[in-house]
DNA sequence: CACTTACGTTAGATATGTCTTAACTATCTT
DNA sequence: AAGATAGTTAAGACATATCTAACGTAAGTG
């Protein structure tokens, strides 16, 4: 999951995921939509292939990539599961604190020793 | 969403997303979940902070840090939103390629061996 | 007031990323 | 076989990230 956040940090690497997943398109196909090298986006192309966010499929001399639907899925359900019921709890407590915002510690006791 | 998905794919900042996603915690106590000094995670705060993935609460001389569930779910409908339509058509694709001639996919980052 | 506690900020070293140019590989065409 | 086409890989320049050590700051304490 790791490589999957690191390849979707990238805008660029974003947008040539949007593209791949409009429909599969060739290597020089998704160089046209950018200002930089084909070389550049054949690098941006291997960190998205590692990352198994867009498979290969090669016809002739060109490479077809499509977006890999699976990974995307579980990035899905990664970034689902950082919504966890501590964070309900954190987000009952922000309202708390915004509607009594002049109480002082009401809720938290959590260290007390200096 | 950029600072956001930047700041995420850092571990260490995801990891101190999960403490402060669990309850409010102040700086230095996050600190000592870490093998890193603690100015090498106040200037981890100060991104998580910036992309308002978490707030900051002063408490004397202590700042505690809790997650902002807001952005965390602004995040989640980005990510969400990758599922488009022409994704799910290349999922069915897909399939149907699966199905009718099990081509192999060229994912091969397991290519080592010199 | 000086002193401690809790943190942040700055400066600079090192590691990682991103780009370009040049060279390379594989496939198709003639 | 030679050349054209499509794409990747390699080498190196430059930018950005991440860390540590040293210093700075603000609030509490004797």
């Amino acid at each position: 999951m790791d490589a999957v956040l690191k390849a979707i940090a990238e805008p660029r690497r974003r947008q040539i995921l949007r593209l791949v997943g409009e429909r599969e398109m060739a290597a020089g196909e998704i160089a046209d939509h950018f200002d930089i090298t084909r070389p550049a986006i054949s690098q941006h192309l291997k960190i998205l292939r590692e990352a198994h966010l867009v498979t290969e499929r090669r016809e002739g001399t060109r490479r077809l990539y499509r977006a890999e639907p699976e990974t995307l899925a579980e990035l899905r359900t990664f970034v689902e599961e950082f919504w966890t019921p501590g964070l309900q709890r954190l987000r009952d407590l922000a309202e708390a604190t915004e509607t009594a915002a002049s109480t002082r510690a009401a809720t938290e006791d959590d260290k007390e020793t200096p």
